[in-house]
DNA sequence: TATCAAATTTGATTCAGGTCAACTAAGATA
DNA sequence: TATCTTAGTTGACCTGAATCAAATTTGATA
């Protein structure tokens, strides 16, 4: 299986530009294939948005669980933190996407989402979701590929995290954020990156210094370029190259 | 957040005693709070039985996804595996533990799994269980549940493959294993592995050789006992120390 | 029981990435 | 603009885990 499909994130994009008569839905995740009258009823339920300003929580671990989030535009990331102070981030999510899928299972948040730049959220009452799912089935199952997809990502960042070397690592990390960019209609060849070096070395387990040698060493070949956050891929199949070379057989 | 929770698998087991009319049912993690009228439209849909012979598959990569599989005895491994070899084990599972979760987003099985030991599932044609959760929200709202933690479990693998030493990889394994083996009412501390080493040490981002010095590491200190698949935990405390100890801070 | 293949342990050595430190660059604030 | 703080880069060195190799144990099968 092709790692860039394990990597996928949760988004399903073919929606984005569908018709929706409801404004704030048109961009969500959720309305794929519903006529007027059901994305009618979502709607209803989806109304709230809330804002969250860059460096802002959107929730934090241990906070009751009411509604899922769908991010209408912005980039956040969630991450564990351990008692010792060790933090462990767990995903970059950005529009489109649905956090808080998590805390469904305690009713409490396993994890802290915190905006990497100023963000817009709608708010889903997850009750209510369930309720209405009842009502309209594709709903329903499309609510649950969502969340299979994310333990199918999750899956995938457990083999890079447990197999792969550091510059396949960031390989995969970049080609992954190019791809989801790409989806959105941005460039996939050229883009800022949103977070620190501390912050994806923390998703792909390495120390910022090692990322920053990785981002070196990948420039030095001529495959990107980089200029502090922001990056150009100079060479997609050469970068592809790195993610999947057969140095990783081991 | 303590890791043993983050660790924690996808099984609920309160239930596994509970009075359930339906044979099949009463030791499934899917019948929770379900009145008897419940547990028989439940028992219609999941009634077809199968068993796997150790080595044999549950279901490969790739394969068109139908049900969804409740583990009624036995134990299986799931692991990804690339084009060039490489294997990632993604998880252990045991009696009462859910199935195929990952399939539901591409209709496809994206994981082989195999039994590790003689098993016996039960099969749950997913879009009767779909069907069902309609008419029964308790289920569907515990279906959620499942499939959550199956993502917060992902995310405790995460932590530990991006930010600990092998040492306290092995101890957190050996502990979510105790508590999973404590809560089907076996000992928590005297039990055999089903896996080998190098399935230990995919699943932990080790080699096996690895796996087997923290092994004898954890001997040599008197905490456990380790005869080849045999193991016994001399010292719950001092192994917990292992897997939390502020050595992680870093 | 004998034989063979697979699994495990242990030692010696290597190396990728972590750690520590110094320096530079980029933003934020006065 | 000057100053300060935070982020990023790079070098030197160290260490934990990988690799390679050998011996041993275990389990399966004839």
């Amino acid at each position: 299986m092709p790692l860039n499909t394990l990597l996928s994130n949760q988004l399903d994009i073919s929606h984005i530009r569908s018709s929706c008569s409801t404004c704030s839905l048109r961009e969500l995740c959720l309305p794929v294939g519903l006529n007027e009258y059901e994305v009618q009823v979502l709607g209803d339920v989806v109304s709230h948005k809330r804002k969250i300003q860059r460096g802002g929580y959107l929730h934090r671990t241990g906070a009751k669980f009411q509604t899922l989030f769908a991010i209408r535009s912005g980039f956040l990331k969630t991450c564990i933190l351990e008692e010792d102070g060790r933090q462990q981030v767990t995903g970059f999510h950005m529009t489109g996407e649905l956090l808080g899928l998590d805390a469904i299972s305690a009713e409490i948040h396993t994890c802290d989402a915190i905006a990497l730049e100023d963000s817009e959220v709608c708010e889903i009452p997850f009750a209510k979701l369930e309720d209405i799912s009842r009502t309209i089935p594709s709903l329903m199952h499309h609510f649950h590929k969502i969340m299979s997809r994310e333990i199918v990502r999750d899956h995938g960042v457990m083999l890079l995290l447990g197999s792969m070397k550091a510059e396949e690592r960031l390989a995969s990390f970049l080609l992954n954020l190019s791809r989801r960019f790409l989806m959105r209609g941005y460039s996939e060849s050229d883009f800022n990156l949103r977070m620190t070096r501390e912050e994806i070395g923390s998703y792909l387990g390495l120390k910022l210094e090692t990322v920053s040698r990785a981002f070196s060493k990948l420039q030095d070949e001529k495959i990107i370029t980089v200029d502090n956050k922001h990056i150009q891929i100079n060479d997609m199949g050469r970068l592809r190259l790195k993610m999947g070379n057969s140095s990783c057989i081991t």
